[in-house]
DNA sequence: CTCATTACTAACAATTTTGTGAGTTGCCCA
DNA sequence: TGGGCAACTCACAAAATTGTTAGTAATGAG
């Protein structure tokens, strides 16, 4: 999906091995990661299906893509229970709460 | 730039209404703001040449064109002064200290 | 006046992200 | 054993972001 010899490949590397808040950045990065976040530190626990429901707009594509991206960035796990696929927040993503509340409460 | 039907479009729309985090990301998103933003905490007042002097690898384009988003979002204002043309971060911009240096200083 | 520099803009191309529609696999239930 | 649902995956298309090259206007130095 993304190439690995590029100018605009470079610069991003460049940039996330420069400035720490870039690489952080990066991790809540894309369409619907907020939202996925913002679900799991209230539920906790969370299907594919339950993620659509909360979600409507969210094509299957995005979810699973946003999903994995996650899971590679280990701020998410994938467990398969007893009644489905669930996903959990590791303690990585847990500790994005501050950053995702200080987002959320920003204001002017 | 934007079109203004589109899926894309009207789905980054119904995010950013339903939730203010998103809001507050899409103002520090696109390549080079974080940098810019953090020289800005850091020396007040810059020059168009002295964000390309910090930031060899910018093009004059993506330079100009984020500066023209962070002014619309009035997080910097573009002021004349005698010997140039002076960046300096609004109230607002300095506002996202907090949010900034927490992305700055998040590890594992 | 001429040249260089600063601060841009415009046209276009490459890359990346996001969305669509149609499968696929495994499992449960009747 | 056939249908339905959950949780995906794939190929392709649309849209958005980023990069490249070549300008332009204003200012100041020589």
């Amino acid at each position: 999906m993304r190439k690995e010899s590029s100018t605009n490949f470079e610069n991003q590397q460049t940039l996330t091995d420069f400035c720490n808040a870039s690489k952080t950045l990066q991790l809540i990065s894309g369409r619907w990661k907020l939202s996925l976040l913002f679900s799991l530190l209230e539920h906790d626990r969370r299907s594919f299906s339950n993620f659509k429901q909360l979600l409507p707009a969210i094509s299957d594509r995005m979810l699973a893509l946003h999903l994995k991206q996650m899971t590679d960035d280990l701020l998410i796990t994938k467990e398969k229970i007893e009644d489905g696929v669930f996903y959990t927040l590791t303690e990585k993503g847990k500790s994005l709460k501050k950053i995702l509340s200080n987002l959320a409460e920003w204001q002017i």
